[in-house]
DNA sequence: AGGACAAAAAATGAATGCAAAATAGCCGGT
DNA sequence: ACCGGCTATTTTGCATTCATTTTTTGTCCT
């Protein structure tokens, strides 16, 4: 027996197939986006319930498509539903964290795997552009420039990956994490950066080469380092940092 | 005292941190996971669309927390919601798959790299046990055996990474492309056969050895040339296969 | 007869209503 | 006065209801 549900048939119209959707469209999907940039910029604190009413009078809607998308944001990890007991803002743990960045450290490395398959000079070109912007900035102890700059790196190198599923994903994983990089800036260290900066010169190295595993190995370690960083940051929060200008 | 600030409170209450959650209680999830298996095990034509009335009524309960898991289910991948048109049990095109597989080797790539920095003797010990029934079926020609098999050996790989995120993320991967998996055994030549079990062999010798970049490569290779194979097998179906009983 | 238009039917998306559980507030016991 | 049990209020979870949109069907016109 084949089919349980007979008719549905209409084996035609596929109409978009991407890599892991966002429904922009449909209120709902405007809920969703909205809720998520609300959990994600860290409106709500750790671990705190998510007020229902408060939120759907905050959004000007009824508490079922609320629902739905908390049941959505449950699912990519940003809260968790406990039964009865309404859902809260997701508490990572030091180990949760250091999960996630090792799967975001396995995601790059992919990218850049995959990158190396399809990249053109173009691409690269940018991606030197860039990286010579980050080094004014890292010249110049301009963090914030500093930071967006190597983001905008990461996801060059993601989006020459030609893969919209791995972005989808990569995506969501950042998205788990971008509170704590709000909250923290590690890498303030300044060896650290030194490093840094090292080992991007050594990515787009074998960019250029075209060096699929090595790229893979280095960038593996580079989100690695970031990690250790990262952890040890939020560890003991008192480095050596100055106030920003 | 009480509490001054209503909710956001409470920074107590951290019950589990789990990777990426699977709500087992609250009826809710237990729609989920079985509207999930009965996406994933193919019981809709792809691209049909998922009739809601229909599976209130099979699964007894309203349209509310039956469209809750379909919003889940579209975040995950398994279908696609079109505004004001339903959901559709996503039809992945031959890039998507692509895609998929791709991601799952990288997710994979991972876990052998995370697996060789935490992987204790008795584990490798098991699953060299795996690797030689696996043999034992391949000899013996049993393709489902052998494929059953092996499938163990990559989930204990991943088990041995030790990230309970990466583990999930791997499931819901898999779990988009299980369909596939079942409607198109690939690796049905026996050349690529061959060649599976001498990858296999080296995945085992790398792993032995601790040896995480190395490994990291070798999954990856295996993962794409098992990639090539499936989309090979479904761009001209009819190899040396003979039919199912 | 074929196609276009329109009305009916069905399905979707969201709002409201209702039972059960949890939280809080309250009272009595020690 | 403090702790434990009991009741009231709030909140959650699901069902039901309502408004639109889509799809289908029937009819009319060319």
């Amino acid at each position: 027996m084949k089919s349980t549900i007979p008719d549905t048939g209409v084996p035609i119209t596929p109409p978009a197939g991407n890599g892991g959707d966002r429904q922009e469209a449909s209120l709902h999907g405007e809920i969703l986006l909205r809720l998520r940039d609300y959990v994600v910029e860290g409106n709500i604190a750790e671990g705190a319930r998510v007020p229902e009413r408060q939120l759907c009078e905050m959004l000007g809607i009824s508490r079922t498509p609320l629902r739905e998308a908390l049941k959505v944001l449950a699912a990519e990890g940003l809260i968790e539903l406990l039964p009865n007991r309404g859902a809260r803002v997701r508490q990572l743990s030091q180990r949760d964290l250091e999960e996630l960045f090792d799967v975001m450290a396995g995601l790059e490395s992919l990218a850049g795997r995959l990158a190396c398959e399809a990249i053109t000079d173009a691409e690269i070109t940018a991606i030197e552009q860039l990286h010579y912007e980050m080094y004014g900035h890292y010249l110049h102890r301009d963090m914030h420039g500093y930071f967006q700059t190597n983001q905008r790196i990461h996801e060059s190198i993601v989006a020459a990956a030609r893969n919209e599923t791995l972005k989808t994903a990569y995506a969501n994983f950042a998205g788990r994490i971008r509170r704590v990089r709000y909250s923290a800036n590690f890498a303030r260290k300044r060896q650290r950066w030194a490093e840094a900066m090292r080992e991007h010169e050594a990515i787009l190295d074998a960019l250029r080469r075209r060096a699929g595993s090595e790229l893979s190995d280095i960038l593996f370690q580079h989100l690695r380092n970031k990690r250790t960083a990262a952890i040890e940051h939020l560890t003991e929060p008192q480095e050596d940092a100055p106030a920003s200008p």
